[in-house]
DNA sequence: GTGGCTGCAAAGGATTTGCACTAAC
DNA sequence: GTTAGTGCAAATCCTTTGCAGCCAC
């Protein structure tokens, strides 16, 4: 994650924060240098292991959350095990989720054509789109027939 | 929901559970009657309410849903509100959501063109696709401007 | 100083699990 | 009869909330 993406994130949150009059904390600073310098996708589970030892509580990294989504700073992910995960947003263009289904690994792919599709499904109900969450199910060929799997991950979890 | 797909997914469940060794109990009857004869989308909570006097507990609902997923019979819908959705498969053509995230209706939408993108993208990394869950958010444009959305949703929750 | 923020611990909600009893085969 | 299934209640997991003290402004 480029320095200026953080910079630029940085920015956002504190014009977030006092246009709604809320403050700009110790907390609220770490938690987003620490999702914009490590993690592309995280829980709230692994967030706080990146920030032990800043005296981050648990009720905090949940209610900072919540505002970095209002923030537009980071998105809900969906990537089928029930667990939420999220990853943030500036400095890594859109993208959706393949999922293996046998080695569990996932794989980042761009947007591309699904722009277009969904314009065209939400247009069709006369809608305009604001968003969409793909998660794509695989099976590693590799792994069904000899029970290994070499393919590398883009993005690991 | 016709007298031929709930015939068409009990038969499927009973070869399920035969094959596995396990067994074609009462409540796995009933859940399967019940699922098939009244309800697109539900929650473990309306399936409760729906069987409510059939003498079901909860854990056997969650269990049951379960096995229900590994045969096939149902898939996890995700509608982005955080609760575990599901839907059964028989009977209706397979679809995505268009999600209003002004009025909260549910549409539905033939899966259509997805198929082909998702095999495109699977394929180009060198997976086979084995499913995918797509979910689009729109804004209603009436309600934005007026306030009420007039707009009928295919499918309510 | 004021009003929002934080940590803590308790509460909540959904889902899972251990166990003794019951039912399917 | 054997083996799995069920209901119940307890346990677990994740998330939210109430409150007293703390900190940014």
């Amino acid at each position: 994650m480029s320095v200026e993406h953080i910079q630029q994130a940085t920015d956002a949150f504190r014009v977030f924060l006092k246009r709604k009059d809320l403050k700009v904390t110790r907390q609220r600073e770490i938690l987003l240098r620490r999702i914009f310098q490590r993690e592309e996708h995280f829980t709230v589970e692994t967030l706080e292991e990146h920030v032990k030892g800043d005296g981050i509580s648990r009720a905090t990294i949940y209610r900072t959350l919540q505002l970095m989504r209002e923030c537009g700073l980071i998105e809900e992910v969906d990537l089928g095990d029930g667990r939420r995960y999220y990853e943030h947003v500036f400095g890594h263009a859109p993208h959706d989720h393949l999922v293996c289904i046998d080695c569990n690994k996932v794989f980042e792919v761009p947007v591309g054509d699904i722009s277009d599709l969904r314009k065209r499904i939400a247009q069709r109900l006369g809608f305009s789109p604001v968003g969409h969450s793909l998660r794509i199910e695989v099976r590693c060929e590799e792994l069904r027939k000899h029970g290994v799997c070499n393919r590398e991950a883009i993005k690991v979890l």
